[in-house]
DNA sequence: TCGTAAACGAGAGCACTGCTCTCTAATTGA
DNA sequence: TCAATTAGAGAGCAGTGCTCTCGTTTACGA
């Protein structure tokens, strides 16, 4: 993850260097869909390359930094879904119920194609994990989403219901959220989509759900009420 | 984890397992606490406790069982929390609201001062992972606590939000939960709970909430007051 | 009471892991 | 062309889960 990653290569050794970390990254991205994070072997992966173990570790310091990459991939392959699914959405003129519910399809889709994925972002962090600035970017196009969503829907926020005491959310993310009535409750409908899909994913409804997918639409309606959607 | 574990130890050599049993459940259970599921390691233990690790195979047959021990230890942690909050809360006779703020307070201090007992029961579940039967048990009385407060609010539920449609939800848990407008949105507030706490633990509300007490307490009482409990 | 069967603990060993170090070969830019 | 940097391979270290064997201890029925 050194400089030259990002700039365009220009010498040979540059340009093999990017492939080869691509290589690299998309290797463990596939052992990774197989036996899931913390299975993932550095040595695996190398073997699959027909490379020394040693040799990968020119290209990631440690098993930790190359799972790090895969986080960020994550992190840009649901936001990329959400923002897909909103998009669709948009252009076939849904109201904004229908393109939150969209989205929220969308996520879960991604979680079930993508189980192992999902374990790494939103389970149980990676022992060595220093959640970099360089995935903080790439963690917000999801929730940036349904932000948007909220913001253009202009919703009717019932007013006896509790509010968050002023100051609660930091700066940055209150700027974003447009109406301020909904900035606690759309973060809750962030933390629940995951949670609820947590629980699906982790078995925690196992014997209290029957039918996962009607359920999960359940509960997306049921949040986008509460936000005051039309 | 056999059989006369359960049942009283008559012999020196069956009260010598049952100690030794309890012993390296204790040791896992302090290792756990300070390295996470994931570096807990079975030879540690032993050599902790002085003895080989081949031994400590006689108790139990993999590391994924000893851990599976941990999570019902977890489990019943939890709800024990859970359960005693809501005594403490009723006997001082809080109405319905303040018993579910206390018993989610009571998850959250306890998910905070356990934070690996947390990762082990509600993050990635463990690779070998089986879900016995024996887990779901103990896995229920944090949840049941919950249930009960809200059987006995006799909860006015508003008319005109999402409802789930019949089937949805499992006939044992369905009976469980005897307000039925109710049955849904105690399942999504219970997920939005964990999904709240997995949120501040696994750091994703880093750079979004700048109070992490105070934004639970808004939570919990946002969700009482969806739940109509007065 | 005694002898057999079961349980136990220890040790060696296997295959694997992450990671480091050294050494050689290839590539680079001056 | 040549020194400096970089890549790759291999050996090696310390650790892991788990298995197998081999004496030893305990329990229980004849």
């Amino acid at each position: 993850m050194s400089a030259e990653t990002h700039s365009a290569p220009r010498t040979a050794r540059e340009l093999a260097r990017a492939e080869l970390t691509r290589a690299i990254k998309q290797s463990a991205s596939e052992q990774l869909a197989e036996v899931g994070p913390s299975a993932l072997s550095l040595r695996a992966v190398a073997r699959a390359l027909g490379m020394a173990s040693s040799a990968v570790y020119r290209y990631f310091a440690s098993r930790d930094e190359l799972l790090t990459a895969l986080i960020i991939d994550a992190y840009n392959s649901v936001g990329e879904a959400a923002e897909q699914a909103d998009a669709q959405a948009k252009a076939e003129g849904h109201p904004p119920t229908g393109r939150w519910l969209a989205v929220n399809r969308a996520v879960r889709a991604w979680a079930l194609a993508n189980k192992h994925q999902f374990e790494l972002v939103y389970g149980t962090p990676v022992p060595g994990y220093a959640a970099p600035q360089d995935t903080t970017v790439a963690a917000a196009r999801m929730p940036l989403t349904l932000v948007g969503i909220y913001n253009e829907a202009h919703p009717e926020f019932p007013a006896d219901r509790p509010q968050p005491e002023p100051g609660l959310i930091t700066e940055t993310i209150a700027e974003l959220i447009t109406v301020p009535e909904g900035r606690g409750r759309l973060i809750l409908a962030w933390s629940g989509l995951i949670g609820v899909l947590s629980f699906e994913l982790f078995g925690q409804f196992n014997g209290v759900v029957t039918d996962y997918a009607k359920y999960f639409d359940y509960t997306a309606r049921a949040t986008a009420a509460e936000l005051g959607l039309g």
